[in-house]
DNA sequence: CGGAAGATTGAGCGTAGTCAAACCGAGTGG
DNA sequence: CCACTCGGTTTGACTACGCTCAATCTTCCG
């Protein structure tokens, strides 16, 4: 991805759909898709955006001959199981206050690594797109947003998010334990 | 892995951890460390095993004179990654009576794929361990299991499962939908 | 026999889901 | 310019599913 941002989501045979991701600029999507020539899940552009598409064929045949590219795309699908285990932790254990909690840090962090400023950005994905990404319904999104407001922990006005305290963020996901 | 069962299972900063899946004879496992050579997640035998280990670098030797083995690397990677994504629907989508249904059907068939019979097997992890896997708790776990041998779909006894109505079971899973 | 680990079952509780109403901002058309 | 619609968001009231705490039972093993 060259600009822009895009959700990715997997559907069930029954055609239920869930999202699986949210990529920003300069991240690489569709690894999933390597064993059986065909992807599992669909992609789709959150506003506008520029991709460079790297076909999987051409890829194949020029990391056959080089031993350093090959080792690039088997690192690049290794993070891709690391990413999706601590998405499998989090679905699998934490709760509402917590996966909103991380979701937001990890955007932080991102839009940090970017250049952006790390504490305040304008989400470019529904409550309901985040709910479906972390297990949760939209209305339980908006109320848990709601209830950071309160703490003071943010502040937000629709799609805009202003992180006031980025510890106590941090807090609430490490006190998993209890 | 020659023979038996391993869990394996992720563990976070905070010390607690959640088993991120059972593997059986046939299998391979640790496809997550090639990244950052160290693994993501630890493996733990739950009866008495046979394993063949394949040391990375060996392999990543040999993978860079061998475009198929390379190949098959690859392939072996990405099927983790699809595997991984039905955890995750699984965990962010789905009720307890499904995730226990989806678990049983999902070890019926890898029962059949050895020769064993799907409808009857002995599970060789405990409640806690499931309910880990599926993110319950144990009781929880052990009240669905009681629940569906009331509907007669299957009898149990601690371990050992029949399996009475497979179809019954699927339809479970698939009632996803609404 | 006594102790320990795992499993089952029960009672009560709490978190997140469901259903529903109201709100807000952006666009559209009379 | 205002009325209207529409998608997304917020908030409320109620419900239900799964969690917590606790007791009991079984099996295994010293």
């Amino acid at each position: 991805m060259r600009s822009g941002t895009f959700k990715s989501e997997l559907q069930l045979a029954d055609g239920r759909e869930q999202v699986s991701g949210f990529h920003m600029a300069g991240e690489l999507m569709g690894l999933d898709g390597l064993a059986q020539g065909r992807h599992a899940s669909g992609a789709t552009a959150l506003e506008d955006a520029e991709v460079c598409a790297i076909p999987y064929g051409q890829l194949a045949d020029l990391s056959a001959g080089s031993a350093a590219l090959q080792a690039v795309v088997t690192r690049l699908m290794s993070r891709e199981i690391v990413r999706e285990h601590s998405l499998m932790l989090l679905l699998g254990s934490m709760s509402a206050e917590e996966r909103l909690a991380a979701f937001l840090l990890n955007i932080s962090q991102r839009m940090k690594a970017r250049g952006w400023s790390p504490s305040e950005f304008h989400l470019r994905m529904s409550r309901a797109e985040i709910g479906s990404y972390l297990g949760l319904k939209l209305e339980t999104v908006s109320r848990t947003f709601s209830a950071f407001a309160q703490q003071g922990l943010l502040q937000v006005d629709r799609r805009h998010v202003r992180i006031v305290d980025l510890e106590g963020l941090a807090r609430l996901v490490e006190m998993r334990m209890h």
